[in-house]
DNA sequence: CCATATTGCGCAAGAATCTTGCGTAACATC
DNA sequence: GATGTTACGCAAGATTCTTGCGCAATATGG
């Protein structure tokens, strides 16, 4: 992990479908080595995957809320992380020290569709004491890119 | 946009990366027009882009923090909205009706590198009246996938 | 200080993948 | 039933990937 193996990073993280030609130029090494070093990168788990930049609003997922979550006990704690992991519509998920004891994001078409799936599932999660929820005005900055 | 559209966005959202001879093989189609309608999805602005999913604690980024933030006025949003643009460690913000305001989250190496950043970079924003910052304590979910 | 090991680079060539022009079939419109 | 539209599959030239090999630079040990 040397600045060059940064570099693969940081242009991956603006186009993870670049050619590693394209890539070894960018960083400045010829193609061969270039290429180890991604497949270094990912054997060694620093790269975990690829994936795709989807627009919410053109597959009909233009609504977005936060909730947060506290639970009655400990004791649904697993329940609860295990039907959050199952439900798509939840496409984030923490446990937080303190209050509240989680935080998810939720994706909807449009209000009507969110107040189904609130009354439908979120309030049936195992062990749930309070649900605030709170509706995405704009997303200023999303995609998760880290500072390298 | 169809389903097989979608089943195309799925798979690329398991792996940006797939060559689109797998993908057409994984859609059931040949290879030209899964090609041909992925780069239609990417002409659409449907896929505004590929990106990689890097493990943080990887590089030297194992800690994070949800903040929330209110501001005293809103004359500040404009100037908290570009600085916070700016701010790399900054990974992920919203702008939320109600309370809060805004919710941050914050990618640091550890607990006092974290401190710092609140310390010197946070408490200074543009317009903050209040900050309430939460450790996260394990991700549960994360990435973003949309369920198509 | 030199011999040897290790690491990482560049070159090159065969394999795989991409890209696109073209012809054809299915479906809708009138 | 004629015509237009849409989307498919085939095929071939261009591009990109993948890997074996040799060489240079930096460490390791005598």
């Amino acid at each position: 992990m040397d600045g060059i193996d940064r570099a693969i990073l940081r242009k991956l993280q603006e186009n993870g479908r670049m050619t590693a030609t394209a890539l070894a130029v960018g960083v400045g090494l010829t193609l061969a080595p270039c290429h180890r070093r991604l497949r270094e990168l990912e054997n060694n788990g620093v790269i975990r995957g690829y994936g795709v930049d989807v627009d919410p609003a053109k597959v009909d997922l233009g609504f977005e809320a936060i909730i947060f979550v506290t639970l009655r006990d400990r004791s649904s704690m697993k329940d609860f992380e295990r039907e959050v992991g199952e439900i798509g519509q939840i496409i984030d998920a923490q446990r937080l020290f303190g209050e509240p004891d989680f935080l998810l994001r939720v994706m909807a078409s449009d209000l009507p569709a969110y107040q189904r799936f609130y009354d439908d599932v979120l309030v049936g999660l195992p062990g749930v004491e309070k649900l605030t929820s709170t509706i995405v005005m704009k997303n200023l900055k999303s995609g998760g890119r880290l500072p390298l």
